[in-house]
DNA sequence: GTCTATAAACAGATAGAC
DNA sequence: GTCTATCTGTTTATAGAC
């Protein structure tokens, strides 16, 4: 498996721009001009403009999939700092696609590729407050979770200079310091 | 002043389609339905899609300028502070529309309704870290500010409820606890 | 596999009757 | 002040030549 090129490159163009002007706001011209051919070659590798959108999300929707696994074998006492680290550095893989994931869900939650997406996030959630259902709890992780991902799509900046920072904050919020009686 | 009707009724119908569906996902035509008008009658009231839009934040707009000339003349040991409870308060106060700006920013940062939101949420980022310009506290500041802008569009949840979570994960999160030495 | 040409639907906006 | 009808541009998508 390798070579295709002009298909990898709408993925790529197309993945970029989604995530810059949303997906309602990149028009199958603007992709077919940044690749540099036309709406019809688009249309000759991808079913329509809703089946680019899905394989660009299906790799990360995939790995979120596997980190709320991973998350449900942890007891609650460690699986936030797990729920934390993994789910910052699913973000830094996948800046655009989740940030274009977060643009999409209000209209394509209940299309395939993206059903499973609502149920993995709450449990991703529940994992952040180590499933104590406290509602402040709750919505800290959401504020959070909301937070990093808004922050992640400024691909301007260094991942490997925000993981940390990221880390940070959300251990900061949503990890109690342990008593001092 | 009282009475419009229409007129208000398109502004209500417009803000909930804006922040539900985007400013893009969201047409001229889905308003009328949820009006109960035609669209014309749309365009008799306003300039345009866009007018609709400017009238929708312009008080939003206005009171984060208020805000943050208030914040400029506190110290930086109480500014934070100050900040976080004036931001929850404007995210609640404007729900909808805070999510609106941050959907609509990107295509209409340099139109004069929105040109004064970029510099003022600079400013308000320097205040919610006690303007120390490190680099980790500002990337802190960015998640609160994107987190419970993010939660605060889901107006399913009582404001009243909301707010002092809201308000404490962001002082958890950017108000260092006092040394114990 | 890629193109040009074009269809069909939809967007925002206007004209003119009532 | 609201409507129907229409204009104009853009969108997604298809047909068919190369």
């Amino acid at each position: 498996m390798a070579r295709s090129s002009t298909r990898d490159e709408i993925l790529r163009v197309a993945t970029e721009r989604f995530a810059r002007f949303g997906y309602k706001g990149t028009s199958l011209q603007d992709i077919a001009a940044g690749v540099g051919c036309s709406k019809a070659t688009l249309l000759y590798h991808f079913a329509g403009k809703e089946a680019i959108l899905q394989e660009l999300v299906a790799p990360a929707v995939r790995d979120l999939a596997e980190l709320v696994a991973r998350l449900q074998t942890l007891d609650d006492r460690t699986v936030p700092g797990a729920a934390i680290d993994g789910f910052v550095d699913l973000v830094l893989r996948y800046r655009h696609e989740v940030s274009l994931i977060y643009d999409a869900i209000p209209q394509f939650q209940h299309e395939p590729a993206f059903e499973s997406v609502r149920p993995h996030t709450d449990l991703l959630r529940a994992a952040l407050t180590g499933r104590s259902g406290d509602p402040a709890g709750v919505i800290a992780a959401e504020v959070l979770l909301a937070g990093i991902a808004g922050v992640a799509i400024d691909d301007e900046r260094d991942a490997a200079r925000l993981r940390p920072a990221l880390i940070a904050v959300a251990r900061r919020a949503l990890i109690p310091p342990p008593d001092k009686d």
